[in-house]
DNA sequence: GTTGCAGCATTGACATGTCAATTCGGAAGG
DNA sequence: CCTTCCGAATTGACATGTCAATGCTGCAAC
């Protein structure tokens, strides 16, 4: 009792909230402008391609793509289409199932991601990796677990309950 | 020589690279989603709201406003524009300047924001704040603080170089 | 067999962001 | 006076995200 005041963070707590959230950010954004001025790709782009181009003939059904990206259907479906406008990748009904798309990586898209690769790992390397010393490398590490692992128990994004 | 094999984040690198920026952005979502749901407030909306409840009359000059909450003008003026038709702030030509807007938080809008406020605090401290332990909250202070230093020298977006 | 549900993917409407013009009116230089 | 430039803000075109329908087709219950 007499400690429920205790539900709000105190101002030095919101403090650093707010400075970890626009750090990263304003990583991210440095990091995708880099990128699409490198290779004409945005960071959508690159994940997708990242993953078509590890994949076995460089081709995933849709739903797995979403799954290992960890986007939602609809999303994916909206980016695949401006990528396949801009002929990056392509999409085929699959054979095996009849509902279900193959996404395949096209050779220019292949070609771009590699074009972008490089010069992607290199900023990451150059705005984060070398910002921080090995052992805050290791905490954030340990942080970003922390998080994670409250997030998933606390906000499942209440996508159960389909009885 | 013999070590510029060295530009490249290594794999463990990466992931934590990796790992850190999707963790933030799970956040972000999830916050913002919460505050949505408690108050129709999009995070934008709740920044544009809490600097113009803490500034006199409520009032704040266009640009002050973009800069206090660090965003470009067109990215505001686009926000303002929405936020204007759900009646959350108003726009008026400034007497003394005779380009510049005063923007005012109308009534509704700081209602809006103090009922967004509370629920939104008690979610940083549950999703945030009480996922840490205070040396990791510390670490990650002085780990935000190094990465914005460090992005601050580097990548300063190119909006210098006026002469 | 037909009814209806379940799963995969797409679509449409709309909110949000970025970038490159554009408007507007005052200040400078001629 | 006229041209030019500048700063404040807006606008338009377009990329990206989310949410709530919608298509489509097999499969299971009846």
């Amino acid at each position: 009792m007499a400690e429920n005041h205790r539900t709000m963070p105190t101002r030095d707590q919101l403090r650093i909230w707010r400075d970890y959230i626009e750090t990263a950010q304003a990583l991210s954004t440095s990091l995708g402008s880099r990128l699409q001025s490198e290779s004409s790709l945005s960071t959508g782009d690159y994940q997708v391609l990242l993953a078509l181009t590890e994949a076995p003939q460089h081709t995933l059904r849709s739903s797995e793509l979403a799954t290992l990206i960890g986007w939602e259907r609809s999303r994916l479906s909206h980016h695949l289409g401006r990528m396949e406008k801009r002929h990056l990748i392509r999409r085929v009904p699959c054979a095996d199932d009849v509902h279900g798309v193959d996404v395949t990586a096209t050779e220019s898209g292949r070609a771009a991601f590699r074009a972008g690769s490089v010069p992607h790992l290199r900023a990451v390397r150059e705005l984060f990796v070398e910002a921080l010393t090995p052992e805050q490398l290791a905490h954030l590490d340990n942080t970003s677990a922390a998080l994670r692992r409250h997030l998933g128990v606390d906000a499942p994004v209440a996508k159960e309950r389909a009885t």
